[in-house]
RNA sequence: GGCGACAUAGCCAAGUGGCUAAGGCACGAGUCUGCAAAACUCUGAUCCCCGGUUCGAAUCCGGGUGUCGCCUCCA
């Protein structure tokens, strides 16, 4: 079945076809380890998921890279300010090294809790100062670059056409409000590959321009280019991306090997907060240890962002996430119902629901559109374990773990609501209703929940 | 100022020229249950406005209105 992906490079959906036949090669810009992962940032990875997921269920093994950024990225995405690494480390009395290692390891957990695949390649950029300096060396030799008292730029004139993922002209920016730090730059939008250390820089490496370190996005193209190549298959990374570490991604590899680097770029939209953008000052970053601690199993997160396709914004509600909350709970429960089935489901019918389903991921990773695919098998009156089987192949892709049994009654129960409990129990078996319902209110009050099911009461706290 | 996105039922959202406009959540009705909850079944929209193209438009074109994002911290 043909696959197609929207190409930020081209601005078109197109029909995939990797370079080699069977092996599909993915650069994935990764964190700057500096801060917590946002829910908003963790959309993106659960959308690079998909894509990695929907690749597999279309047959395709991966060679996927993502890159951890330790050092270099500055508090402004251009070449302004301070390395986020430090200010993080100034404000935690860390070391860069230890305030990496942190928020590395909170980042790695984030993407367990989501049940997000590890790619197949980590590379962290401190690990490869030798590539990106060899790769800016490469750069200023082929002239791309030049090196002012501060640091060594890129040199954009020298290319055919810049920008070429935005619609702008730079020549026309030029006359703009924006303000030049630098005025040894030949043009506001040269970007820094290499920069010189001052004095006291904490990080910092020898060059043949005296200690420095390495620019943002030298760092994505070293790296990329080591482990997937001069010319890989996809690039992807938030929408926010594009133009400026895209951009200029593009760019150094133009220079460098005269090469796009990836033949399909690939963004993920924004996630809003309440129908605004997520910031600090409004008090509405959310984290997925948050959602964790609000009571809910953070596949619902998940599920949750397939409410809407990737391309588009995704609005963050607390009662959107609550909607879904049930949601993943009538899945499991579904599937559950199918597992056990005992009926005849006509073996074409299977087919062709695997197959719409299949079309729906494969046209541009349509999510939404999957679920209600999903719903449909869920829905059958016919109670079957083949449609179980079949919900568990389209978990592959989902990553929601649809077979997954939440127990209940696990939590600890105070002896005093047991008491309770037992004691309403004793009622019904008398029939006492009224002392049952009034028992039952006590329990509430006290901050449970009761549930009487077929199996027997089900206790659990508001 | 420049660039861009979006506008479909109470809410989220798919659909990009043609049968009855997917699906989820909520609401309502019902089945079940001592009751309640859960579960299950059923129920809802002439697609922001105006004009145009067409036998036919939510879907294409023009204009308007509105919301939002980026260019300045951010995936």
């Amino acid at each position: 079945m043909e696959l197609y992906f929207y190409n930020t490079l081209t601005r078109e959906k197109e029909i995939f076809k990797p370079i080699r036949e069977k092996e599909v090669r993915i650069y994935s810009c990764g964190p700057t380890v500096y801060k917590d992962a946002t829910i908003g940032n963790m959309r993106t990875n659960i959308f690079q998921d998909i894509l990695r997921r929907v690749l597999k269920y279309n047959g395709y093994s991966l060679k996927h890279a993502m890159n951890i950024t330790d050092v270099g990225h500055l508090v402004s995405d251009g070449d302004e300010g301070e390395d986020k690494m430090l200010k993080s480390a100034r404000e935690e009395k860390k070391t860069p090294m230890e305030i990496a290692e942190y928020y590395t390891k909170l980042f790695f957990q984030d993407l367990e809790y989501l049940n997000i695949e590890t790619p197949e390649i980590i590379c962290k950029a401190t690990d490869h100062i030798t590539e990106m300096l060899e790769y800016v060396q490469k750069l200023v030799e082929k002239g791309f670059a030049y090196e002012t008292s501060t640091a060594i730029y890129f040199d954009i004139a020298k290319l055919d056409k810049y920008p070429i993922l935005t619609n702008i002209n730079v020549e026309e920016q030029k006359a703009g409000a924006r303000v030049d730090i630098d005025p040894e730059k030949r043009n506001p939008y040269d970007f820094a590959l290499w920069i010189k250390a001052p004095e006291n820089h904490l990080m910092k490496w020898d060059s043949p321009w005296g200690p420095s370190y390495p620019g943002w996005h030298i760092e994505c193209s070293a790296m990329g280019q080591k482990y997937l190549g001069e010319q890989f298959d996809i690039h992807t990374g938030g929408i926010d991306l594009i133009p400026t570490h895209h951009e200029n991604e593009i760019a150094q590899s133009k220079g460098c090997c005269g090469k796009i680097p990836a033949n399909y770029w690939l963004h993920g939209e924004y996630l809003l907060i309440d129908g605004g953008k997520m910031s600090k000052s409004l008090g509405n970053v959310y984290l997925i240890k948050d959602i964790i601690e609000k009571g809910y199993d953070p596949l619902v997160y998940r599920l949750f962002s397939y409410s809407s396709h990737y391309r588009n914004k995704l609005n963050y509600t607390w009662d959107g996430i609550e909607a879904t909350a049930k949601s993943l709970e009538r899945l499991r429960n579904g599937y559950q119902m199918h597992l056990e089935g005992k009926e005849e489901v006509d073996e074409k019918q299977i087919q062709e629901l695997e197959e719409k389903f299949h079309q729906a991921i494969n046209d541009d990773l349509n999510m939404p559109l999957a679920m209600g695919i999903v719903w449909e098998v869920i829905k059958q009156e016919k109670k079957s374990k083949k449609l179980a089987e079949l919900l568990l192949k389209f978990d592959t892709v989902l990553g929601i773990k649809i077979d997954k049994i939440v127990e209940k009654n696990k939590e600890n129960i105070p002896e005093e609501i047991l008491a309770l409990v037992e004691e309403r129990k004793q009622a019904r078996e008398n029939k006492d209703w009224a002392k049952s319902d009034e028992l039952r209110n006590i329990i509430q009050q006290k901050g449970y929940i009761i549930k009487d099911t077929k199996e027997g009461t089900e206790i659990s706290s508001i």
